[in-house]
DNA sequence: TTGACTTAGTGTGAAAGTGACACTTACGTG
DNA sequence: CACGTAAGTGTCACTTTCACACTAAGTCAA
């Protein structure tokens, strides 16, 4: 017991939501807690944060000891903080959203001490303290910013087809999208390079394509919607 | 020195962009601080966080006690955590977006111990902290939230004049608007009762509207499109 | 080898939405 | 009562959106 206070201070976490897409449907990466409370149960990789660490910092950290991801796309989501929602005491957590790459996956259940483990977006186990409530609202961020730029580089393998991006905007608006009218849409913005490689396999080979970073970046700062 | 922890612990405070319309600009809500570090410097208005209260509780309690501002829309913003943003030590902050009709402005500089003022946007002074940054950020996010839901709601009076709102949008998109394409737009999505009251002035009279609540609560569940 | 199966890839036309544009109305003031 | 100032109003060209169906190219199995 050797840090002292004059007024008492919540205890401050970082907890991730992780998304990946497997060309089928999101998936959510979780760990299976390996302490109290809630051993056993499934839950956001997460943890506290260190005193001379930043908040982001303290994500990737957490995110690398408890899933072996490094080097992935995270943005702030919001902050937590009902007292009550940790049943150790007050207990603030920020919750971050990851993307991820298929490249970039942990193989299922590979790390050390704890479990890791991908579980598509519709098929979530029960998760402890209020992670369902951070989930949600990560869903709801991602379906927002899909809106205004394509969520495509962080989640997309670096050579793609066009079907896996439509895929990708099918799974996370959870709707159908016209193939002709996404693909004219999405080919207008003009930071898509198709490549000279298909894919192989049991029926017509699709065009890969590739992002230009470059293109890409410039049209985000210009700002630039992206409605379907 | 009542409070002992066994690992060392950030202090939590909470800050508050407070966004205020007076007809012309868009302005921003500032306290002069009243103790150190930062003594006499403007600071937008916050605190430390209670144990046993909700974040935005926090929020809204702060603001009452540095400003007399009570019921304002509320909404956090993003966590500012970097080490060495508080000389006094670790200290991670949540801020908060807040937009405060004219008719609930506490007149400038009648708070008892602090002293508050409005700011226009465009002449701030220099502030204490990052706020710079978080001030930044809040704009960035009105900027962003206005494309696709009207705040005039939560920064018009009651009822105001077609007008009016446009002078909102002008101050916060930053460029000017046609009068007539604005008005087609927004009075196509119905939420707008123009009522048998008209303003008067020096001027010809203009006729004074207010929100539907009921209509516009429905359009923003829908999820609709704002853009100009 | 060929036919069945599956996914890739491509264009048009109707309807709705966007954006540029200028004059008249109605009040207060001197 | 003339002037100043802000309110209020419609059209048309252009662009964007959305619905919609067939051919192309490969694998596989009989």
């Amino acid at each position: 017991m050797a840090y002292q206070y004059e007024y008492p201070r919540p205890a401050l976490t970082v907890d991730c939501v992780v998304f990946g897409f497997d060309g089928d449907g999101l998936q959510v990466l979780l760990i299976r807690r390996g302490i109290e409370p809630f051993l056993g149960a499934w839950a956001l990789p997460g943890g506290f944060v260190h005193m001379d660490e930043d908040l982001p910092e303290a994500a990737r950290r957490e995110l690398e000891e408890e899933t072996g991801l490094h080097d992935v796309f995270l943005e702030q989501l919001a902050t937590f903080g009902t007292p009550g929602r940790d049943p150790r005491g007050r207990v603030v957590s920020v919750a971050y959203v990851a993307l991820v790459r298929p490249d970039q996956h942990p193989a299922t259940g590979d790390t050390d001490a704890s479990e890791a483990a991908w579980f598509p977006c519709g098929e979530l186990p029960g998760l402890a303290f209020d992670h369902p409530l951070i989930l949600e609202a990560a869903l709801e961020r991602l379906r927002g910013k899909i809106r205004y730029q394509p969520v495509g580089f962080e989640l997309l393998p670096k050579r793609f087809t066009l079907s896996q991006i439509q895929a990708l905007y099918e799974a996370i608006l959870g709707r159908p999208i016209d193939k002709r009218n996404f693909r004219k849409k999405l080919l207008a913005f003009d930071f898509l390079v198709p490549l000279e490689e298909f894919t192989s396999g049991s029926h017509r080979p699709a065009r890969l394509h590739r992002f230009d970073r470059r293109k890409y970046e410039a049209l985000v700062r210009r700002g630039f919607l992206f409605e379907l």
